[in-house]
DNA sequence: AATAAAATTTAGACAAATCTAAAAATTTAA
DNA sequence: TTAAATTTTTAGATTTGTCTAAATTTTATT
């Protein structure tokens, strides 16, 4: 089956909302995709006829399991196009989501699988969120602090506690970064600090209160 | 200004044209298009609205400068992104029209210039064709029989006058196909063959009557 | 339980892009 | 140069996705 532009936005947008909510209504569905009530209700109609929803008058929807696997086809070529546009083209990881937003779209299946291969099969954006395998298969994230992996793991940073200007000025530094890769090489019980790998990097030393507060995550 | 899909495809099939003809009319685009005259006359209003075209009613019409720059915009990213698609994701050069054709609309102009730089600023594409650069000028294609060229000169394959399935496979063999980059070293006086390399290749010898059939073009 | 508030849907309209059928303008050709 | 053929445009409809305003249903409150 082929899906609009559109409708292909409203299935993502009540997979994100029904993943929070379990269940979603009119009203938040039209807050988040910036339009009216009575165009969601029109929309809900035509996703219903496609059978992608479990829809009922006045009570609330959620996608089955046939708009579940749309909305997982959507997300997965999102956050490949991100994943592209960071790492292959050199984007600002905070300018790519517009672009992605149209790249999504685009329908070849083999464009995604090509795509998937070429940039390595990633499971996670840069953004640090998961992206869906060619069967809809979430990698599920393993959050830990960076102070408490195991030596040679490859791990993704996946967010920082501690947002401060110092802090960021210091990551910048090590060329960390959410979503960057590196492994724990070293251990020191003196003082706590770690001896890190960064992808393409020489391994540097860093310090346990840095390492508290940098979280990373790897894949079950 | 911004333009729709439609606009877009409009104005690079009016270009396309007005390349062979000079002057465009209504039926002819119409079937370009697989659409009817009527809506033809519909896009056209709108294109002369945006003041694009040199339109009178019932006589023909052409892009003027505004709409050339369109136009070329768009033959630039198809271009681009069909390069992209055989060269990077090694699709078949024959399969990655239709993708391009959804490519080319994506609307980043940093999208292009980013992707422009990636590919390494190609001039041709993988059939061959010139891709604009980013002010619209388009390379001039110099086509010469490969036997003719000077050596050391990196040209790119253009076109192929014998397409028997015995030639194909030969150039198969050599991993010579359109849009592949050689030069030649040595020529052989002997018997007029020569001793090229194909890019990323080791070199190898090929016959006179194999080379008489490999046309090439390299910018001047 | 009756009423007020909130959420949802219906009704009717509009813009973009398309279509068919018919009318109008232009070109061709007897 | 007038009639026939061709080309182009207009008129009016259709589809998709959207909107506003009003009506309906559900939920919350007194």
């Amino acid at each position: 089956m082929n899906f609009t532009t559109s409708e292909e936005n409203y299935i993502k947008c009540i997979y994100h909302l029904q993943q929070e909510t379990g269940t979603v209504n009119t009203n938040s569905l039209a807050a988040e995709m910036h339009t009216r009530p009575a165009s969601v209700t029109d929309m809900l109609k035509k996703l219903k006829a496609k059978k992608l929803l479990q829809y009922e008058r006045y009570r609330g929807f959620k996608l089955n399991e046939a708009g579940k696997k749309v909305a997982l086809e959507v997300v997965r070529k999102h956050r490949l196009w991100e994943y592209f546009l960071v790492e292959v083209l050199k984007f600002d990881w905070d300018k790519v989501h517009p672009i992605a937003e149209e790249l999504e779209h685009i329908s070849s299946d083999e464009l995604v699988q090509r795509l998937d291969k070429f940039l390595g099969n990633p499971s996670f954006d840069p953004h640090g969120d998961p992206i869906p395998d060619r069967n809809g298969k979430i990698p599920v994230l393993n959050q830990l602090n960076l102070s408490e992996i195991p030596v040679k793991k490859t791990v993704t940073v996946s967010s920082v506690s501690n947002q401060t200007a110092q802090m960021l000025e210091m990551l910048k530094h090590y060329k960390i970064a959410l979503g960057t890769q590196l492994q724990v090489n070293k251990k020191f019980a003196f003082d706590g600090s770690l001896e890190i790998k960064v992808l393409k990097q020489s391994p540097c030393i860093i310090s346990e209160q840095v390492a508290k507060n940098v979280f990373v995550h790897y894949e079950l």
